[in-house]
DNA sequence: TCAAAAGTGTTCCTGTTACACCCATGA
DNA sequence: TCATGGGTGTAACAGGAACACTTTTGA
């Protein structure tokens, strides 16, 4: 193996599909570069991996310096993207890693390498820079086909939540409305949620309060 | 992004895990190596990619140089593997492959770089180079369920063959037996095969022929 | 008493599993 | 005529999809 151990001229980058669910709209969350070629262009957070980080612990650096994210929920990683004209300034392999993160446990922070941040509606995408628009689509493919075999949906519900708020974070990821006692029935015999007590939440009748058994990945291939 | 775009010390090669069916077993090909620190051992077939190589690109022209093998078939990206402490030597990272070939279709040529090349049964492998034992884990995982939702089984079947012949071959890749009658039905609904003529194929009651519509890549995810 | 959301079962369809016998051929 | 592998159908079950009404509460 090895077969060229001299002078590769190869980077190695991580890139993320950062999902959320803001307003009842999967989100997805970019970045707008300021640096050429792509000046302007909105584009998935990533950068190059130092020598000593995974893929994983490069895409929690970069999702605090590039958006001020401080932890990492569920981030899997996605595939690897080498087609050589990728990147025009240089040879960059990019890792892409996709993760949904709560909306509430952070605000969004740019820094001086990019002129902002924020979060957009994963079916209105701008154009995208790099191959990032596959990226992106690739990663919202793999999130929705593994939501209904994960508990990944914990990342974004709050601790104690209602069935009700669960069917509208699925609605919301998938795209489309759900049966309500379909959607009862499937998460519960799914068997990662477990009831509670009661909750008022105002001005109807209460609904009963679930917890995820576990608050890690669990049940993902 | 791209935030060291100075001199990163990362290498990014290409390895592929590579399946056959011979007597009705499933076997995974391996090259012993002769450098070290692995002199002796037995890996999958991989190599750093060249300037201008694809992951894919770079698993083909390894493929030839490694093993005589001149065609690309169904061949798949499995996944980044990425752990610093992966490779000894340095850092490097590998993004796998899996693949399932013929037998028949080329004769197995080592090289002066490495002391042998073979099929081994994929359920009793050596003690394996680098991560390879978890490569080749992930990638009969993948194999596995890619084989009842696409055609890739046509890579290994003789452009003529009987639902006996593909029954053999989904059971040594699964690794388990099957029930003619379900396999029957199941394989046929799947609608990539049509049937042909009869074959006598001697001693016994012909059999009916088959071919695959189509023999690239379909139904894959 | 009304508006609004919570909660609840059944039927149909489809795909998967388990299972046993007759058929066609060459020797 | 027999040994060998080819070929076929049905019943039980599980999981997914469609579908409408009653209950509880605060205003």
């Amino acid at each position: 193996m090895r077969r060229h151990p001299s002078k590769q001229q190869i980077k190695v980058a991580a890139d993320a599909a950062i999902f959320t669910v803001i307003g009842g709209r999967l989100q997805i969350l970019l970045i707008r570069m300021k640096k050429r070629p792509f000046t302007g262009r909105w584009a998935l957070p990533g950068g190059l991996l130092g020598d000593r980080d995974t893929a994983r612990s490069a895409v929690c650096r970069i999702l605090e310096e590039q958006a001020g994210m401080t932890s990492c929920y569920f981030l899997e990683q996605l595939a690897a993207f080498d087609t050589p004209a990728r990147d025009p300034l240089g040879r960059v392999v990019s890792i892409g890693h996709f993760a949904l993160v709560p909306p509430t446990d952070f605000r969004l922070r740019t820094t001086p390498k990019y002129s902002d941040v924020r979060w957009w509606r994963a079916d209105r995408l701008p154009p995208l820079a790099y191959d990032h628009k596959a990226q992106a689509a690739a990663a919202l493919a793999r999130l929705r086909s593994e939501l209904g075999r994960s508990n990944i949906a914990w990342s974004v519900l709050p601790r104690a939540f209602t069935l009700a708020q669960a069917q509208s974070v699925y609605e919301a990821i998938l795209g489309r409305t759900l049966d309500k006692r379909n959607f009862r029935k499937k998460f519960l015999a799914l068997g990662l949620a477990a009831p509670l007590g009661r909750k008022s939440s105002g001005a109807h009748r209460p609904a009963a309060l679930y917890r995820f058994r576990s608050r890690r990945a669990a049940g993902s291939l």
